[in-house]
DNA sequence: TCTGGGGTCCTAGGACCC
DNA sequence: TCTGGGGTCCTAGGACCC
C-alpha cells in the first residue's frame, strides 16, 4: 500500500516587501509597503504596516495621510527583481523535494509523501532559503493542497507553536479540532469574500464548521468547488501536484495608463505594445493563436462620461507573428473607438491558443514567407532578452510613450543589471 | 492627480439541431 | 384545454487565486 499523500506549501513572508528588505536593510523594521503598477493599490505589505491596519489592495492615494502619520516608506513594485528572486528560491526548492509545482510567484508546493522529519526538513528549508537568498519563509504541511496551505496559515499566525513550521499531519483529531475552529473559515483557500458571507449566513464561521458541514447540501448550492473543498479539508486529496505547468489557454496584456488618453493614434501604440509583449509571452510556450481580443475603457471611479467596449478579432489562420497579430488589434481598435472619451485602461488578449507543434498547414500559405517571419519574431525575441525590453519594437507602439504607467519609487534591479549592481560603499 | 494585472474554473442561459 | 424534449455548443458573467 502506498503511503498517504503529504504536501508541503512554502510562501515567502511578505514577499515583495522582503525582496527589497534584502537590498536596503535601512528598510528593516519600518513599516514599507510596495505599491502596484501605477503606484495604484497596496500590494505587499510589512508586519509593521498590517498592524496598523491596512488592508491588502486598498488604494494608496487614500493613505496618504495615515502613511505619513505613520512614517510609511512606499515604494514602486519591481518585478525584475521579484522574478530574478522568485528563481532562486524555486532552485533551492528544486533540489529539497522529488517534485514540486510552484503555484505563484513566491509560493511553492511540494511532494513530501513518504518523507519522514518532515518537521525539520521544513527548518531546513527555512534555514537555507534564508541563508542563500535572504528571504524568511513559513513551511506548512497537509494530506491535501488545501490542509498544507492551511498549514502554512498557521505557521504565519504561530497558532500552533513559533517555529514558522507547522505539521497539521502529525496533530491527532483531538488536537486539530480546537485548532481549526479558531481560525476563520474566510482563511480557507478557495473561500473568498463573498463566499465567506454567504456560509457566515449558514452558520458557518470556522474551518471546523466547514469541515463538518453538510456535503451534499453546499455543493447543491455553490457548486463542485465547494464540494472539492470540503473534502480536502477532510483530508481527501482531489487537487494533484501539477509538477509541469500546463500552457496557458489565453494570454493578457494590459496596463493603466498613467495619464488619461484621448487621441486615437495614442491609445494605438499602447494596444500595439500590448499586442508584441503578448506574441512575446505566446512564442515562449510554443503556442499560437487564432483570435485576438482588444478592449479600452475609461476611468470607472470617476464621475465623467463612461464607455468599455471590447472585441474579439477572428484570425485568418492561427499565429504566433506579433506584426499579424498587431494588425488585427488595429483593426479591432478602429472599430471600437469613439472620440470625445477620456481612457485610462486598453489591453489585448490572445485567445483559442494551440500548441505550434500541432500547427495544420494551410492550403494557400507560404511556406518560405512563414519561415522567413517566424525568424524575424525569434530575433526581435533574443534581441530584446539580451539588451532589454523594447530594444527593438513594432513602429506603431510608439516612442515618446506619453501614457506609460507611473513608477515613482522604484529600486533598483539589483540582480539584473550589472549597472544596477547594489555597490558596497 | 490618485483605485493593479494576469490568470483559472464553473454555471446559466440562449441558439440550434434532431 | 392543449404548444416536445434532450443534447451540444457558445458566450457572458461571476467567483476565486496571487
Amino acid at each position: 500500500m502506498s503511503p498517504p499523500t503529504v504536501f508541503a506549501l512554502v510562501d515567502v513572508n511578505n514577499f515583495y516587501v522582503s525582496c527589497e528588505r534584502v537590498f536596503d536593510s535601512r528598510l528593516l523594521g519600518k513599516p514599507v509597503v510596495v505599491l502596484s503598477n501605477n503606484d495604484g493599490c497596496v500590494v505587499a505589505r510589512s508586519n509593521e504596516v498590517k498592524a496598523i491596519g491596512i488592508k491588502m489592495g486598498a488604494p494608496w492615494h487614500l493613505l496618504k495621510r495615515v502613511a505619513a502619520e505613520h512614517g510609511i516608506v512606499a515604494l514602486s513594485s519591481n518585478y525584475t527583481l521579484y522574478g530574478d528572486m522568485s528563481r532562486r528560491v524555486m532552485n533551492i526548492l528544486g533540489n529539497m523535494a522529488p517534485r514540486l509545482e510552484v503555484y505563484s510567484i513566491d509560493e511553492c508546493f511540494l511532494d513530501f509523501t513518504g518523507i519522514r522529519d518532515r518537521t525539520e526538513q521544513g527548518q531546513a528549508i527555512r534555514a537555507r532559503i534564508q541563508r542563500w537568498v535572504g528571504l524568511p519563509v513559513c513551511v506548512g504541511f497537509g494530506a491535501t493542497k488545501t490542509l498544507a496551505k492551511l498549514a502554512n496559515h498557521c505557521a504565519k499566525k504561530s497558532l500552533a507553536g513559533e517555529s514558522g513550521v507547522c505539521d497539521l499531519t502529525r496533530l491527532t483529531p483531538y488536537e486539530i479540532q480546537p485548532l481549526l475552529a479558531r481560525i476563520d473559515v474566510g482563511e480557507v483557500w478557495g473561500v473568498g469574500p463573498k463566499l465567506c458571507e454567504q456560509l457566515q449566513t449558514m452558520q458557518i464561521r470556522t474551518v471546523a464548521d466547514l469541515q463538518r458541514a453538510d456535503v451534499g447540501a453546499l455543493r447543491s448550492r455553490f457548486g463542485v468547488v465547494m464540494e472539492r473543498t470540503i473534502r480536502e479539508l477532510r483530508g481527501d486529496s482531489c487537487l494533484p501536484l501539477e509538477a509541469v505547468a500546463p500552457p496557458k489557454q489565453q494570454i493578457m496584456s494590459s496596463r493603466s495608463f498613467g495619464k488619461e488618453v484621448v487621441a486615437f493614434e495614442e491609445l494605438r501604440e499602447s494596444v500595439l505594445s500590448y499586442a508584441s509583449r503578448a506574441g512575446e509571452k505566446l512564442r515562449q510556450q510554443a503556442s499560437l493563436t487564432s483570435s485576438v481580443m482588444v478592449f479600452v475603457r475609461t476611468n470607472p471611479f470617476k464621475d465623467v462620461p463612461q464607455y468599455a467596449k471590447q472585441i474579439v478579432v477572428p484570425l485568418p489562420h492561427p499565429t504566433d507573428d506579433t506584426l499579424l497579430i498587431g494588425r488585427a488589434v488595429a483593426a479591432g481598435l478602429r472599430a471600437i473607438y469613439r472620440q470625445g472619451f477620456r481612457y485610462k485602461k486598453s489591453g489585448v488578449m490572445l485567445m483559442q491558443l494551440t500548441p505550434k507543434a500541432e500547427r495544420q498547414a494551410t492550403l494557400f500559405e507560404d511556406v518560405g514567407a512563414i519561415d522567413r517571419r517566424d525568424r524575424l519574431n525569434q530575433a526581435m525575441d533574443r534581441i530584446n532578452a539580451k539588451f532589454g525590453k523594447r530594444t527593438v519594437a513594432l513602429a506603431g507602439a510608439g516612442i515618446d510613450r506619453r501614457w506609460v504607467m507611473r513608477a515613482e519609487n522604484r529600486t533598483p534591479a539589483y540582480t539584473t543589471r550589472w549597472d544596477e549592481f547594489p555597490l558596497v560603499r
